[in-house]
DNA sequence: CTGAAAGCGCTTACAG
DNA sequence: CTGAAAGCGCTTACAG
């Protein structure tokens, strides 16, 4: 369906500068940029100031970012590196993220570093366009990424990405303590032999404090038997893992999956192959709380990861770190509990 | 937890510069440039090549896409302007839109276009850094923001906004033929009584296209009755649609939700309060195929917005425009049906 | 408060 | 194939 309109010529006339409207104004070409320039605007007066507005609303006139960049050497400019395979919870961290930053007058220069793109060719993306400073909000970044990333010479803050040896400033969701809180809720809810499912070969670096929390809080109630499970984090996964877990003779009451895809799974294999009630029968609960936890079909108590406060955080260190040499921080962001009916309360 | 170690210094010195390689190469500035051009670098002789990427080596060189973007008049930045209450499909496009642009080697410049927020602002700073294209892929775009659109001096392209008169290429999903479609499987299928759960509040553009769709495909098989309820996109409101479905004399036998959350309150609300077996007692069936469909407690059949073809299409339109004078084309992308189990097959 | 001039780091004809 | 020069559209001292 095609019809003789069309685009407006990318070949169009060339947009106004300030020495069109300058011109236009009779005026100097510096002074219609004082003009436009919030930090002068207020030391110009008021008469000049009308011819120039007059002028460039006559002439269209839209100052030019990428001059103006140039020779301001800071071009205003974030870049921002998500990852390719990521879910529901980064969708929302990038998304406020994106919003303040908005909100701050800045720009956002959005990569996305799939797996198997390299994360060089990106960072170099970036830095050929003078980004101010570069957030990397991504669950999958290798340790050959990590390396990269330290070789940037613009600041940078990392979401969610553990370092050992941080070499700049980054905000972590606390996985270890929100495993350990859960551990707490299901043994004081009644819970009496307990499963734990992991992703161990996924490359995401927080797998392992999800699970040392939970064993750990386990421990901390006296109880040192958990049944170790794995998957993929998909719905698939989960359901495989059900499988093997309750057809064991030593079969548990509580399982705990470090993603909730996986719980679903598990739900759904506890309900419709092996008759089971839940939460009566068995309690399932999991980490991240993504959308269908709330639906009454599964109702799932999960470990809620604070995305806000993991947005916001990210925010004030990348400023701290574009007005100037700041300490680096690794700021821990606290997860909450999201109760809903998938653990049973036998206690209390 | 802060420790001693410092941020690169955002006051480092500053990067090397064309003429820092050519000094140090013993060769013109010019030339330094043409190696980093990709139109040249082939007709550079291999000595001076070499001289040049050893030099740039060593001072870490990265060519300034700021300054290449003011002398060539083209950013090779596209604007993306995505919506604040966009859903996963929209989230989808937007990955797809991304990764391409990324691997055709364009930058993108993220915009929300939050309902509350001024798309002219958005624009103008778009315009500011003379993006070369703007891609608008918005669920919400009202008649306003369609007006300073509009006024665009850049190729723009629009997708899944239906425009009654069109001044640029677009790329919509046929709702209308979802819809149909959706209505032949449910009446062959078996369906008698029909209901229809619509969105109307929303400034979504497309939702009546999916009623008149639906409603329009039950006529052609002579089924002229059809009951019309509405809810606002949540799970709560299809809840509600459901109860008032429901308790009605003339119960439906099939329900049709325009949205798939809608879709899961209504089973949820038929199952576990009206104790209705789906499909056996109750069909149900939604717009927008989102990720719970697919577990086994939904299973709902659906209508599957072509994210793939949409993003393919919007990439090609822009590129076109980019090109030079092209004519405005309004490319629809036929949806298609996930069948799964929340319809019974009686017939057939 | 306003203007003239230099310069940001490239690209692009134009010579040679 | 290579270089010198002008210019992209701003900002930033520096005068006045």
């Amino acid at each position: 369906m095609k019809n003789e309109k069309r685009h407006p010529s990318s070949a169009a006339t060339r947009p106004a500068t300030s020495r069109d409207v300058a011109k236009r104004a009779g005026v100097s070409q510096s002074s219609v940029c004082r003009v436009f320039d919030e930090r002068w605007n207020s030391k110009v007066s008021p008469a000049l100031r009308e011819k120039v507005l007059a002028a460039a609303r006559e002439l269209g006139y839209c100052s030019n970012a990428i001059a103006r960049s140039l020779t301001a050497q800071h071009s205003g400019i974030i870049g921002v590196i998500i990852s390719e395979d990521f879910n529901e919870f980064y969708y929302d961290v990038m998304r406020r993220i994106t919003n303040s930053l908005q909100e701050l007058g800045m720009r956002v220069m959005l990569f996305n570093a799939a797996p198997y793109r390299d994360v060089k060719q990106v960072l170099r993306s970036l830095l050929e366009y003078r980004v101010d400073g570069i957030i990397v909000t991504a669950a999958a970044i290798s340790t050959v990424a990590e390396a990269t990333l330290q070789e940037s010479p613009v600041p940078l803050v990392l979401v969610n990405i553990y370092s050992r040896t941080p070499f700049c400033s980054s905000v972590i969701c606390d996985n270890y303590s929100g495993s350990q809180n859960m551990a707490d809720y299901l043994v004081r809810s009644g819970g009496q032999r307990f499963a734990y499912i992991s992703a161990e070969n996924s490359k995401y670096y927080d797998i392992s404090d999800r699970r040392e929390g939970f064993l750990n809080g386990l421990r901390r109630h006296g109880v040192y038997d958990c049944i170790l499970e794995s998957g993929d984090y998909t719905y698939e996964s989960g359901k495989e893992a059900a499988r093997r877990l309750l057809d064991r003779p030593d079969r548990p009451d509580t399982i705990f999956s470090c993603g909730s895809r996986m719980a679903y799974g598990v739900m759904d294999v506890a309900r419709y192959e092996y008759n089971l009630k839940i939460p009566e029968e068995l309690s399932v609960a999991a980490y991240d709380d993504t959308f269908a936890s709330a639906l009454d079909s599964y109702r799932l108590t999960t470990v809620q990861q604070p995305s806000q406060e993991l947005s916001r955080t990210a925010i004030r260190l990348i400023r701290q770190a574009i007005e100037g040499p700041s300490p680096i921080e690794t700021v821990y962001a606290m997860p909450s509990l999201e109760i809903r009916g998938s653990v049973r309360r036998t206690s209390e």
